[in-house]
RNA sequence: CGGGGAGUAGCGCAGCUUGGCAGCGCGCCUGCUUUGGGAGCAGGAGGCCGCGGGUUCAAAUCCCGCCUCCCCGACCA
């Protein structure tokens, strides 16, 4: 390809509204063009790059006996009124929802009911399980803030994979077999990849992990075990064991250093945010602040039941799966809460749950709410003076925390997630009409299924963030737009300089290379910095002074090493290359 | 959805306070010179100053409304 021909421009300076290393560089380069917030173009080297990546999945997905099709972007909305996630699915759908002659669609943010639906109608018999079948497939999820270029996108290509199996121990076995395949296709992508614990979210199912990639520019943190195998997404992360005995010992504790520690009752106006407490009683907390508070935070348990959750005021709460916070309108029904000054002392008829955290109290007791506006009260000890219904973990895991399997410290690292699976058993085959085969019995059962899927266009920014320097991308071999940058300098003007660069660019390509060929009128500086920035692995730099010695130049991207061979050594060169 | 910032040529920005010809750098086009790490000279092209309304003799500039984009948070693969 000759870069005179090629839709592409460099951009010396970046887009403004572009943050993050990568996404500048991508646009620098000529990559990707935004359109709208969110939405992106792959321009001809973008979609080089996507495509690489793509057929890496496809090829790791096939030698493990997965089958590509592609399923439609547009979904009927009756499809998802089955399985119930037109409602679960939260904001993320109805965003997308069009209305056509065929009535409504949406557009399809993931698969799930479709291939349960495709497969249904085929897979009758257990002689057709297990299969899996898998797609690469724009989807459309409307999120709230799209972020640093391709990494979060409202329009974003994915490779989705979806197993169906006769039994559990068949699913976990497929489940086992992609998590290979996955591993394969990492690897090749030469990235550092954790499988961690995860939640499931929207998507259902019990066992699943998710794929993260440590970078600085992660909107995840996962939780990694510094003794132990263990590692969980924060989300998932349970906080050290919820151990009775040490409980019980810590609440012992309480109760000798409570003697002659009062309660005091504090004035506290304001909003009530753990932040403006902290502040106002600085004097009384001293060195604690935010840790010798307790925050009580009101919500509903899966049954819809009112429960207050106590965790230590500078930690975050992960909600107990269907668990909801109360919302505004909560507040104005039950009247009973005081937002920002709830407390558990006093409060009676409702559940209290506490993290295993709050059971070690502070020397001087605990500041709870009041349960009155603008009020907190002081020196407050667990079981003395409030009891809790329920010990379970609630509090967000912090550095240090106590692995949960072997109770050495943890720690945590960003990462961006860049796949996700899932072991979704009966989840969509029992909400959807038909899903099931008959067994070697000739009795009616359902699929075990799973699905998986890979952010593939996610990759190439977390690919191009972890391959970069201040001259630009460093593109790794299996998946660059190119292998080869030949550059002819002073382009067509000088004409010898030029016929061997076209006779080298001609070996070269017919040997089966991919050579990028920078044969424009430019001096030598812009078409070397353009080469850094674009980031193919290898450039191949013909001058006239070169030629007189019967040489050229041969630089490695990454590393900087320039090497001079002679233009008879071409041939072996190409072995080389093709390695 | 809450908080903050920004929209002026393809990209980066100045001009706005104090209303009076639409500017600068890079890029782009033509010519000449130059040619191994972002060349020089000369001549050019390119604008709904985000959109709509208002004030005024006169609005990029002042006022009102809206839209878009970015950042932090909430939320989420």
């Amino acid at each position: 390809m000759r870069i005179s021909r090629l839709l592409v421009k460099t951009l010396r300076e970046a887009p403004s509204d572009a943050e993050v290393e990568s996404h500048k560089l991508l646009l620098r380069a000529g990559y990707i063009q935004r359109l709208a917030s969110g939405v992106q173009t792959y321009l001809p080297l973008g979609l080089k790059v996507l495509a690489n990546i793509s057929s890496i999945i496809r090829q790791e997905l096939d030698a493990v006996g997965a089958q590509e099709m592609l399923m439609p972007v547009l979904q009927p909305l009756e499809l998802w009124e089955e399985s119930g996630r037109d409602k679960s699915f939260g904001e993320i759908l109805p965003a997308f929802v069009v209305t056509g002659r065929g009535g409504k669609f949406v557009l399809g943010p993931t698969h799930e009911e479709v291939v349960t639906r495709t497969v249904s109608a085929i897979a009758e018999s257990w002689r057709n399980l297990p299969v899996t079948v898998y797609q690469l497939q724009t989807k459309f999820r409307d999120e709230a803030r799209p972020r640093f270029g391709l990494l979060r996108t409202r329009e974003l290509l994915m490779c989705d994979a979806y197993s169906f199996d006769a039994d559990k121990d068949s699913m976990a076995a497929t489940y086992e077999v992609i998590r290979l395949a996955y591993n394969s296709i990492f690897s090749r992508l030469s990235l550092e990849v954790v499988p961690v614990e995860a939640s499931s979210g929207a998507i259902g199912g019990d066992v699943n992990h998710e794929y993260m990639v440590p970078s600085s520019i992660g909107e995840d943190l996962f939780v990694s075990c510094t003794s132990c195998d263990y590692k969980a997404n924060v989300e998932a992360a349970k906080g050290g064991k919820v151990d009775e005995s040490d409980i019980e010992a810590n609440l012992a504790e309480g109760l000798k250093n409570s003697q002659g520690v009062d309660n005091l009752e504090f004035y506290t106006p304001g909003s009530g945010s753990i932040a403006e407490i902290a502040d106002q009683l600085s004097s009384h907390l001293g060195k604690l602040g935010s840790k010798g508070l307790i925050q009580a935070l009101v919500g509903k348990d899966e049954n819809g039941k009112d429960v207050v959750m106590l965790v230590p005021g500078s930690r975050s709460v992960v909600l107990p799966f269907g668990w909801k916070l109360y919302e505004e309108e909560d507040f104005d029904v039950s009247k009973r809460f005081i937002k920002g000054f709830i407390g558990p002392v006093g409060l009676e008829g409702v559940t209290i749950v506490a993290d295993p955290l709050v059971s070690a109290s502070p020397s001087v007791g605990w500041v709870v709410g009041g349960n009155k506006a603008d009020t907190h009260i002081g020196g407050v000890f667990p079981r003395r003076d409030f009891n809790v219904d329920i010990w379970m973990s609630l509090a967000q895991v912090e550095d240090g925390d106590l692995c949960p399997i072997c109770n050495s410290q943890v720690a945590l690292r960003r990462s961006v997630e860049a796949a996700h699976t899932f072991q979704l058993g009966l989840t969509y085959s029992s909400k959807m009409e038909g899903a099931t085969f008959l067994d070697k019995s000739g009795t009616s059962s359902q699929y075990w299924m799973g699905c998986y899927g890979i952010g593939v266009s996610r990759l190439m920014a977390v690919v191009a963030e972890a391959n970069c320097d201040n001259k630009g991308l460093i593109w790794p071999k299996a998946i660059a737009p190119f292998l080869i940058h030949v550059i002819a300098i002073g382009g067509t003007k000088d004409e010898k300089v030029f016929q061997s660069a076209e006779k080298v660019v001609g070996e070269l390509e017919d040997a089966g290379i991919e050579v990028l060929f920078d044969d424009r009128e430019v001096s030598a500086g812009v078409a070397f910095n353009d080469a850094d920035l674009i980031g193919i692995p290898w450039q191949l730099v013909i001058g006239a002074k070169g030629l007189a010695k019967g040489v050229f130049e041969l630089k490695n991207r990454r590393n900087g090493e320039k090497e001079e061979h002679s233009l008879e050594d071409l041939a072996i060169l190409i072995r080389d290359l093709l390695v």
